[in-house]
DNA sequence: ATATTTGCAAACCGTTTGCAGCAAG
DNA sequence: CTTGCTGCAAACGGTTTGCAAATAT
């Protein structure tokens, strides 16, 4: 019963700790793009002996390795939290309701070719791109 | 001799200090999209007494009055600092070189117009929009 | 056995802020 | 004269890090 995040790490030849097991477990089981406090509070509700310090280093750990994407979404009351979410097999953006703050995921790939296309037509490969479309729902 | 930005600043009813003039002229001025340590060092050049604060609280102030438009390029040394650039009549996105960090402005039609699509078709009023694209200069 | 990871608390770094003095209107 | 702005230095908030103890392999 190792989660998805575990069994990569695994792959990876990473060193399993009680700890990583637990954000590993956590993560893999997020619906949602949580952030480090938010990871560290649902790691303590596992296992109540894990440091703030350890979920800061265990998910840089984890989107070094590529098992996790980091989001920076622009928000209004201020917070500047990094935003995690597992690495997905097809890439997708996001488009973020201004006024709740959910997060829906699409995928557009007519939008992909086009972006490939400009930084071609400019002299570049395209390496990397972000995009976040921020909305209000019609009522 | 005021520049484009302190004519702004006049039509909104600022006031007018010795510091925002020069604040104002150095981003006027600026061809690229500099952070707040550089528009300071521009700054000083000028009129050495002001300060760093005075740079971060006009930067701040020109930003709610849509002067400027502020960014945050994911930069991989690290640097986490905003960067600024005058609010343009057309809007454009960026893309960035990861080597060098040369930024170049484009704007494509068709690619403002499927997000727009996109943001409908959950049910949404797109209201903002962030696209970055990181590329490599093809040699 | 030894190399790696952890928890703690302190440092970090970009940015904001309280306050007393100063300048713009 | 009054209101708002500035400079200073201290605080802030998210994140990283040095170190000694603990743990994985």
């Amino acid at each position: 019963m190792a989660s998805e995040i575990e069994k990569l790490c695994i792959k990876k030849g990473m060193r399993m700790t009680e700890q990583r097991r637990v954000i590993a477990k956590v993560l893999s089981e997020a619906q949602d793009h949580p952030d480090v406090e938010e990871v560290y509070r649902r790691s303590i509700d596992i296992d109540s002996k894990i440091s703030i310090a350890t979920v800061y280093r265990t998910v840089r750990l984890f989107e070094e390795a590529s098992i996790l994407e980091r989001h920076d979404f622009r928000v209004d009351n201020g917070e500047n939290r990094a935003r995690f979410e597992l690495m997905t097999e097809l890439h997708h953006d996001h488009l973020i309701d201004v006024e709740s703050g959910d997060v829906i995921e699409f995928h557009d790939e007519k939008i992909e070719e086009l972006q490939k296309y400009i930084a071609e037509k400019h002299g570049y490969k395209l390496v990397d791109h972000r995009m976040e479309l921020y909305g209000m729902k019609i009522k």
